[in-house]
DNA sequence: CCGTATCCGATGAGATACTG
DNA sequence: CAGTATCTCATCGGATACGG
């Protein structure tokens, strides 16, 4: 029974859409799963893609993701340490919530302004990483 | 594999992602908006829907969304008082994204356990309410 | 390269009581 | 009915430094 039905929930309407939310909340695990629905990545790639994101919290949300189920964690016991991130396949199954965000706000952006706490961009202009280490692609 | 195959963003490509929800990002957000898609409600409707919020935090997230253009806060000057609470047009426009959050978590509730932090419905059993707010008509 | 550990300030969020 | 006020604890999240 996918769907109980549409007037009637276990609990409360919410609820579903709760648990959802839950799984995504975090000030970068939407953006994390976004970018890794694009394909694998190493601990470092995401580190560039989140450039605001601190080791501390990169880890954090990737482990809670990971316990999550969403998010599979490759270890390679190689020198140097290789890791890799991707979706499993349940996290896959967000893409339509993850698509969905990224619509809506390519559609938004800029045309309504951010009244109280919108700061676009996971990387603004608190610094420039100008060049990072050399790719070391095994 | 290209990074950024979708097509050209502004920034990053989480950028929108991220824009979209710091909207939605806040204990009682999506929830409230939710409960909205399916009509006005008054203050005390959304407290019967969501037991576990507290007025404090239900007026915050109301006035949240209210401050981002999302929900539309209507006062009757009469007494009793009378507020109303409805979705503005880029509140509605959310809806994509709102249904699937739902859709995905009627999908996935209970099908694959909540790890670490996912705890469903708006009113869980923290506290025990014996007294079960039944249709008490104010 | 991929993290951890620790410290610490900012914010979130619950309980409770009060008001126009 | 529809909120406020205050107090407090818990958690989030940033900075920095270090380790295998």
């Amino acid at each position: 029974m996918a769907k109980a039905s549409h007037s009637r929930f276990d609990c409360n309407p919410g609820c579903a859409v709760e648990a959802a939310i839950n799984l995504i909340d975090g000030k970068w695990k939407s953006i994390l799963m976004f970018q890794l629905l694009s394909g694998t990545r190493r601990f470092n790639e995401l580190r560039r893609l989140l450039p605001n994101c601190t080791p501390r919290m990169m880890t954090n949300q990737l482990r809670e993701l990971e316990q999550d189920g969403l998010v599979i964690r490759t270890v390679y016991a190689q020198v140097p340490p290789k890791v890799e991130y991707s979706l499993s396949p349940l996290g896959r199954s967000m893409e339509p919530v993850l698509m969905a965000l990224k619509h809506w706000g390519d559609a938004n952006i800029g045309r309504y302004g951010k009244p109280h706490a919108v700061q676009t961009c996971s990387g603004d202009s608190r610094r420039d990483r100008p060049e990072d280490s050399g790719r070391t692609a095994a």
